[in-house]
DNA sequence: AAAGATTGATCAGTCAATCTTA
DNA sequence: TAAGATTGACTGATCAATCTTT
């Protein structure tokens, strides 16, 4: 079933993460749901203002660097902020721009719902690689999640 | 650069493993969907049903292993039909079962879009890896794609 | 005119309830 | 009663059009 070519490894690899991806990622996002109410493109957002300087960010940041959600920003928001977990304020200087800021409700779900997520990451996936497999997974896919560009690119400048 | 803590190392993994997922798989369905009108949840299904035999299977089986819709098959199959890329068929024997049969116009959409997916893919997704780190990757994630260990140790024929 | 963000219309996915047959 | 599949109601995501401010 599998293609053994060697011009055809990546095939091999895509398939591979598009599986794992599916599997574990149901997986959890099940068992977060059912623990602290909130899906995995809140736990994204919350994040990512957790982070942030001053736990705030624009709606134009948030879009940006969002995996799921393409341009439905202001939807989730107002999902989220309908939950108590962000609200919204003016930038001062722009009235066009709007800040989205933590909440105290929204760091205190936030730090309960991302310890349960990698509790629930750590024991559906975790066991099924050798450290050795983790390690060379991570090393693999590390531009995706930094966003360099591939070794040998040109750079732009 | 990478979390080096052993105990942490999957979560590397698994962030390297969602980040790829979701900037390769947005960007090679949006390719597809220009080239050939269809998204890969009708790929999903419409190869499933290329490689069965008799180029047909029940509404249950195509439930079962699919990776995109967990309880939308009737809705998807329904698009699909609609579409003109499969029919269904009654079961002899057992009124209540549905068969889900590839017409020619799929076969023929299946088998110009997959060659089109694969080339995206590899276009956008193979040069960001090297073959060992294909390999590895590959390796790693097996047991995902097949519920089952590789058949060996990486292949060097 | 362009940037920042929201809205409306539409499409896709999910869950429980339903219908038919075994 | 259970299996196989469909339906209805709802939630989420997406695209173009819109509105306000720069």
């Amino acid at each position: 079933v599998t293609n053994k070519e060697p011009d055809r490894l990546w095939w091999d690899s895509f398939r591979g993460i598009i599986f794992a991806h599916a599997k574990v990622f149901h997986a959890v996002e099940r068992d977060l749901m059912e623990h602290s109410g909130i899906s995995l493109t809140f736990i994204d957002v919350l994040g990512r203002l957790h982070d942030a300087p001053d736990q705030q960010l624009r709606m134009q940041e948030l879009q940006q660097e969002s995996l799921f959600t393409h341009g439905g920003m202001t939807r989730l928001v107002d999902r989220i902020e309908a939950a108590g977990y962000v609200r919204r304020e003016s930038v001062p200087g722009d009235r066009r721009g709007v800040f989205v800021v933590l909440t105290p409700e929204g760091k205190q779900i936030y730090e309960s719902a991302i310890q349960k997520h990698q509790a629930d990451v750590e024991r559906e996936f975790s066991p099924r690689l050798t450290s050795e497999q983790h390690r060379a997974v991570a090393d693999a896919l590390w531009s995706f999640w930094h966003d360099e560009p591939p070794p040998d690119a040109p750079q732009g400048d």
